[in-house]
DNA sequence: AAGATCAATCGAAACTAGTTGGTGCAACTG
DNA sequence: CAGTTGCACCAACTAGTTTCGATTGATCTT
């Protein structure tokens, strides 16, 4: 198996969390995620497709490129970017995690 | 005002993920979270345990509450906070559907 | 080789989010 | 009833993000 859907990676760090859930938190960065969901593109059809500022785009695929979202490959002058599925996955273990623990009933205070 | 707790099944707007993911994005509200998978709380508690000035807790718990993440409920002078376990499921299962499209091969460009 | 195109990067301006200390209100306590 | 405690909220400040326009470096075209 490659490693692209990687299948039994380890638990997320909290701060690795972090950064995909401030990477995923901005309606930019959320639309371009939905935008690559279909499949990859060059930066030059997504500029076209959510009408966004040439360099207002490269700022947000490097954000999300960062957080392990996004991959990136160059073909001759176009830069092609992808879904990292892994990293939503990865999230998504780490937030099932996170949601077992809560089902405790009240504790007195003082 | 935020959402009523609502039963959990209701497919989630991107915009109410996206702030969800937000509330979720920042270390305090992080450990917030976690302290409070292990049940109810109080607030005093919290900022024992947390080591937080009382403004600054109070501000960190608004937020998380009106994400929808945490419910609260008063007891005489003490006020309790929990989790609300519907939110982070929701958020999972908009994480899975977002993950669901991304196995298309590449398109050319131009 | 000169010109054009795609995309990354930079600095400054504009904006948003988080912190701090103070104030106020409600609910208990003596 | 005056004093105290637990918490929310406000205004000023600070810190961090995002945007904008311009520039640069690659790559392709003629």
């Amino acid at each position: 198996m490659p490693l692209a859907p990687s299948p039994a990676s380890a638990a997320l760090d909290p701060d690795q969390a972090r950064q995909l859930l401030k990477a995923l938190a901005d309606p930019i960065r959320l639309q371009l995620i939905e935008a690559l969901a279909g499949g990859e593109r060059c930066v030059c059809d997504l500029t076209a497709d959510l009408g966004l500022a040439q360099s207002k785009l490269s700022f947000h695929l490097k954000v999300l490129k960062q957080a392990g979202l996004l991959a990136d490959r160059q073909e001759g002058r176009w830069v092609y970017y992808r879904l990292q599925p892994g990293a939503l996955e990865q999230l998504r273990a780490w937030l099932a995690e996170l949601a077992a623990g809560c089902t405790t009933p009240a504790r007195p205070c003082a």
